[in-house]
DNA sequence: ATGGTTGCAAGGCAA
C-alpha cells in the first residue's frame, strides 16, 4: 500500500495537477493539506471520477485537509485532536480505510517564534503526542501523515549556500 | 532596484 501526503495550496487552483498526479502515481491513500476551500467547494465529483473516495474538512481561504482513498470510501472517525475543547482550529482529520486508521494533520505554522502562535504549536504537538499514544494502544494499524511544519535544522541560508550544522 | 510568490476572494492575509 502506498500512502502519500500533498500540500496542494488550493485544491481547486491545483485540481488539474492533483488529478494528473493521481492518475500517474495511483497512490492508495492521500493526505491533503491547505485545501483553501470551504466544505461545499471541495471537488468531490472530480476526485470520484478519478477513482477516489474522500473525507474532508474544508476551511474558507486557507488550511483545510482531506483524506483520499483509491477505490474506497474512507469513514471519518475523528475531527480535531482531543485535549482542548476550546480549540476551534485543531487541524486534524482522521478516517478509516479498510481497517487502517489514517490521521491527516496540518501542524500549525508557529511563526513568529517566540510568540503565542509558537506556544500554540508546541501545545498542539503535545496533544498530538498524547493522542498518538492512545492510537498506539488501540492496537489497530495507524498512520499519521501530513504537513508537520517542523525542521530538524535551520533552513539553508540562500546567500551563504552553506547548510548550518 | 527597500524588491519577490501563490491562492483565495475581493482587500489583505497566510504561507
Amino acid at each position: 500500500m502506498r500512502i502519500a501526503s500533498y500540500n496542494v495550496n488550493g485544491i481547486n487552483g491545483r485540481l488539474a495537477n492533483l488529478v494528473g498526479w493521481l492518475q500517474e502515481a495511483a497512490p492508495d491513500i492521500v493526505c491533503l493539506q491547505e485545501l483553501k476551500a470551504p466544505d461545499d467547494k471541495f471537488p468531490e465529483a472530480a476526485l470520484r471520477a478519478a477513482g477516489y473516495g474522500a473525507v474532508w474538512h474544508g476551511q474558507k481561504s486557507w488550511n483545510g485537509m482531506a483524506i483520499l482513498a483509491r477505490g474506497a470510501e474512507p469513514v471519518e472517525t475523528r475531527r480535531g485532536l482531543p485535549g482542548d475543547p476550546d480549540d476551534t482550529h485543531s487541524p486534524y482529520i482522521e478516517g478509516a480505510v479498510e481497517g487502517l486508521m489514517v490521521g491527516c494533520l496540518y501542524l500549525p505554522n508557529g511563526n513568529p517564534a517566540p510568540g503565542p502562535k509558537f506556544d500554540y504549536k508546541l501545545r498542539w504537538l503535545e496533544r498530538l503526542t498524547s493522542y498518538a499514544e492512545t492510537l498506539l494502544k488501540s492496537g489497530s494499524p495507524a498512520v499519521l501523515a501530513g504537513d508537520f511544519n517542523v525542521m530538524p535544522t535551520d533552513l539553508l541560508d540562500p546567500k551563504s549556500r552553506v547548510f548550518p550544522g
